[in-house]
DNA sequence: CGCTTAGTTGAGTTCGTTCAACGACTGTGG
DNA sequence: CCACAGTCGTTGAACGAACTCAACTAAGCG
């Protein structure tokens, strides 16, 4: 398996983040830009397939994700795995391991992941310098929490139709909100995170997956999944869809 | 069904608080404490059963559980609901809506709850004047985190008796840890409510916990849970139980 | 060329569901 | 005081959703 690697060629300067521009994200003053430019340590490529963070350990870093598409995920004991939640560009990660000492879920990169590299150390400067990117931060897993409570129900009471219904809607308007997508909408995915996530056997995601292709919402591509129609991927999981406000980053 | 009444006879001064002295809690500093009591407005009082905050209210306040159990949920509209966690004296509530806006998911007592009230419009000074706080905010929005994806996990890839036992080992450290168990260690909850939380049907729930029961594990009281053996039940569940670190609170 | 990974499909089994009925207990109104 | 309804827990029977097992295609790679 591909291991991650810091890139210590180039750091992309915070004032010419590629993430920035995008309306989704608000305007930063200048204070907070420069104090994140100095928080920035470096940069960080992961392959796809490659173990960005794993469970146990204790985290030295921040991360934002710069580009990518990720999972976090924890497993039992005997291997069963559960993916809890997707990560993309401008999510904060690796903030349980610095807050609380130690890593409870793994990370894994689900295509070539960039990420922005923060120093621990200076998180406290941040808290005390910086009260509004401290309540980005608070914002920020509060956002986390938000998905989380949402997957939850969606595992604990959705049927399987409508479990991957509303997966696929989630992950497909988040990628539109970042502008992942550039004409064809392709969640680089397979059909086993896909079970992990739902908390099904491969076997009958596939035969979910199926139907859905069946009425046209989706196509299945190599190793990725085409979303034809998101909105009656909603309607079918009865979701209401993300709130579109700008949100912070760092 | 009842509903939550303000207290307004009553204020229990932050400097006698009755979670402080307990050895699970961090200390606090005089300064500390001094701003905490003054961001606190009043108390509520919620009978069993009521409706503390329910989804889409613009809530005003943020709260602390001062006494009492209860739990947070989301419905769907043909009302399959899903309990996503339960809140216990220390815990802070209304975070999301404090933050964001509007409420996405409802909470209800157990038994009845009392509540510290502190005023949304001061939050800004506390991240400005008191980055200790903000920072313990950050703290247990990220130990929320954490409970979710445990439940993620257990919901998504744990059988039904695993499940259920994990639940219930769950519940049992945390009232452990905030000394809700005097000798008889009885968690109020009906069987609905675990069904509603682990994803099952009412009669599949009560035949999973006959077995618990069979084993003497635990022993169902009159609209309790008796906890007989927390331990093997962590072990059924491969759990690892929770961290017995202090922890911070408003 | 064999080897691995991803996706597909059918058959049989198991786990959890729904439907239904019943006992115990509580509170309410007549 | 009793009758009645409501909640909570319990149990059996029949059904269905999702699982495991197994076999097979197609694509990618050393």
């Amino acid at each position: 398996m591909a291991t991650s690697r810091p890139t210590h060629s180039f750091k992309t300067p915070c004032e010419q983040c590629p993430l920035r521009p995008l309306p989704h994200f608000r305007e930063f003053t200048g204070d907070e830009l420069g104090f994140i430019s100095k928080f920035k340590k470096g940069e960080l490529a992961a392959d796809a397939g490659a173990t960005i963070l794993v469970e146990g350990a204790h985290s030295a870093h921040l991360f934002t994700v710069l580009t990518g598409w990720g999972f976090r995920y924890k497993a039992l004991e005997d291997g069963r795995r559960q993916i809890l939640n997707y990560i993309m560009p401008g999510d904060l990660i690796g903030l349980q391991g610095t807050i609380m000492g130690e890593m409870q879920h793994s990370i894994e990169a689900l295509s070539p992941v960039s990420l922005c590299v923060f120093e621990r150390d200076k998180l406290m400067t941040l808290y005390n310098k910086h009260p509004s990117l401290a309540f980005d931060i608070t914002w920020m897993a509060a956002q986390e929490e938000r998905m989380l409570d949402e997957h939850l129900l969606s595992i604990g009471r959705r049927t399987a139709l409508e479990r991957a219904a509303y997966l696929i809607a989630f992950l497909y308007q988040r990628g539109k909100q970042l502008n992942l997508f550039n004409g064809h909408s392709a969640i680089p995915i397979t059909q086993q995170h896909i079970a992990d996530t739902l908390g099904l056997s491969i076997v009958h995601t596939n035969k979910t997956l199926k139907k859905l292709a069946a009425r046209k919402l989706i196509r299945w591509q190599e190793r990725a999944c085409e979303v034809l129609d998101g909105e009656t991927l909603a309607k079918i999981a009865g979701w209401d869809g993300l709130d579109d406000k700008v949100r912070p980053f760092l």
